[in-house]
DNA sequence: AGTTAGCACTCAAACCAAAAGAGTGCTAAC
DNA sequence: GTTAGCACTCTTTTGGTTTGAGTGCTAACT
């Protein structure tokens, strides 16, 4: 357990390296945080947090830098949350209440608006696997081939197109698609993926007709393996407002990682209530990185993550604030608009 | 009009500075390209390329590097251009006659391997204006909503949904398919754009359903608008690959162009035959970057673009016939499809 | 025992000057 | 017209010195 003054003295360094990104001196901390101690005593209080892995020295005449887990004892218990000015929020309500007219655009907009105010890059999460399905749709598009619709209650949907086999009339059509829906109205999408073909059943209904049905489930199945996770990310260039990228390889690295979208997701699938923070290598390969999240209920059987993406040294107050007012107005606005 | 010896000596410095990205010098050019003459001599003839403004020095006791004038001339005279091996044109093709379902597959792939081949950014345009309306569906979907489904000659669909209006039964939504079919199939989806709704006739024949079909419209309006010139980037991050982005600055300031879709787009629309290249300020504001592009007839009403952009400092030989080539399996693919 | 003034020490960064090296332009001879 | 030769320029490299920030330690003080 730490005194009192040493958290006073690690949230100092804490503090001072986000906002300037240089080491920090014991003779700063004094003048900003304790200007009763002497640089000296504050000085032994560094060596004690050295010792106990908090901060460490870029070398001897340098002054101390945070370690990851001074980073993350400074989101958990040392600093002081900020909270957004109404004029803010405000803001943000009008930007999100905006009349949208589907689920990609208002996942667009809640991105733009997280990366502009953090200068971060933001991270939207959906996940379609809960989406259950309202009804399937076979549309006769007159050219021997029909249109797939599957619609969920989310408002998704997920088409595909299936050439129509030979001698295969209108009213067919229709019985295959109450034979689809009867099957799977009510389910999730993901249960495509387990589902055993009964070739038997068609056979015996619909002829010879296997190989069309084959084809339809095999869409869905596709598409439900592509789509189950859907991640968008918005403004990745904001990373170049911030000093850990000057070097442009390290700015490569971390986009390259940021295009790895399964590992985003992995990091931003977690069922924590709240808004939290991952820093560093705690939970992956995300060297120097941090991610602040928060899930998002969009419905009784979707959820979804925002977030945003950044250096290690990011300005948590702001950043933590910002997620979660906004998965909080996100959660208003959803339930209110339903 | 150069000289044999001068064109020489010109391509031999674009071609070097392609190649090592730093002023060439006169004993460079001698060893290299011109191994009967002196270094003097070649001195002469770079002053001389340089007063006609072909080259410049950094500094005086530097050697010469190409001026955008120089690649000009490089890429439209001096250049020879390079065919693509076999095994490589080869593995283009398999690559590129895979089994697709969708426009937007194919997109991905062709951008895909431009972006893997050329080592830059590429960029694939498909202009949707030209897509001819096969059929417009209006899906009832039974909770009070109806899909809009727009069925167009090249398979593209957009789709939206509307809120029916209450009382609308079935059949009325039978007969506004029907009516809107009358109007808009063989037309351009750009036509939605200049019509103009005729409330009487609707009047006349649906009583007070105007909002409806003024909904419906609009929707289409927008889409169209929205989906006319589709432009999608892929690989972007090549360009760290490149000594001209070491500064994440200049990094920073190529992606945001490249993220301006509209000029991107500007650059892709020509309708010159053949794969051409645009460098530097000749046509836009873009900085230090080439443009490689050629269109592809992806049906008869249906055109698009595929490019490469990067540093004026690309391998042109190389870019170009990588362009050119896939610029020409694509048409053969596609017709062949067909 | 905890705090602090004082001081020696370390090390990065800034500065400066000299040397090396690359490449040119010019001149005079071929 | 071509070229050898040379003086000249300017960048890059090298190495040494200085500066300054910041520490750790010690000894004195409360």
């Amino acid at each position: 357990m730490l005194s009192e003054r040493k958290k006073k003295i690690l949230c100092a360094v804490v503090d001072g390296y986000i906002e300037r990104a240089n080491p920090i001196s014991s003779k700063e901390i004094m003048q900003t945080a304790l200007p009763d101690c002497s640089s000296a005593t504050i000085r032994n209080e560094l060596s004690a947090l050295e010792s106990m892995g908090y901060l460490h020295q870029p070398h001897v005449s340098a002054g101390r830098v945070p370690s990851q887990k001074a980073f993350r004892i400074y989101v958990d218990e040392l600093m002081n949350y900020e909270r957004l000015s109404d004029e803010e929020t405000n803001l943000i309500v009008k930007y999100l209440t905006h009349q949208v007219d589907s689920v990609e655009e208002m996942v667009e907009r809640v991105a733009k608006v997280l990366s502009e105010i953090t200068h971060l890059p933001a991270l939207v999460m959906k996940e379609d696997n809960l989406d259950i399905i309202t009804s399937i749709k076979l549309l006769d598009l007159d050219n021997g081939k029909a249109l797939v619709v599957i619609v969920t209650d989310c408002r998704i949907l997920k088409d595909s197109f299936v050439d129509l086999p030979e001698h295969f009339t209108s009213n067919m059509l229709k019985s295959a698609q109450d034979w689809l829906n009867k099957i799977f109205v009510g389910k999730h999408i993901s249960d495509f993926l387990n589902y055993d073909f009964p070739f038997e059943l068609v056979n015996e209904q619909f002829g010879d007709f296997n190989k069309f049905f084959k084809r339809i489930v095999d869409t869905l199945k596709r598409e439900s393996l592509t789509h189950s996770l859907h991640l968008s990310t918005v403004g990745e260039n904001k990373i170049f407002e911030h000093v850990e990228y000057k070097d442009s390889q390290k700015a490569k690295q971390f986009l390259d990682t940021v295009e790895q979208k399964e590992l985003i997701c992995d990091l931003l699938f977690c069922d924590q209530e709240g808004t939290t923070v991952k820093i560093d290598k705690e939970d992956s390969v995300l060297e120097g990185c941090s991610v602040v999240k928060s899930n998002v209920v969009l419905g009784e059987n979707i959820s979804g993550s925002i977030g945003v993406i950044g250096p290690v040294r990011m300005n948590y107050r702001r950043v933590v604030a910002v997620v979660d007012k906004i998965s909080k107005i996100l959660n208003y606005v959803i339930n209110n608009k339903r």
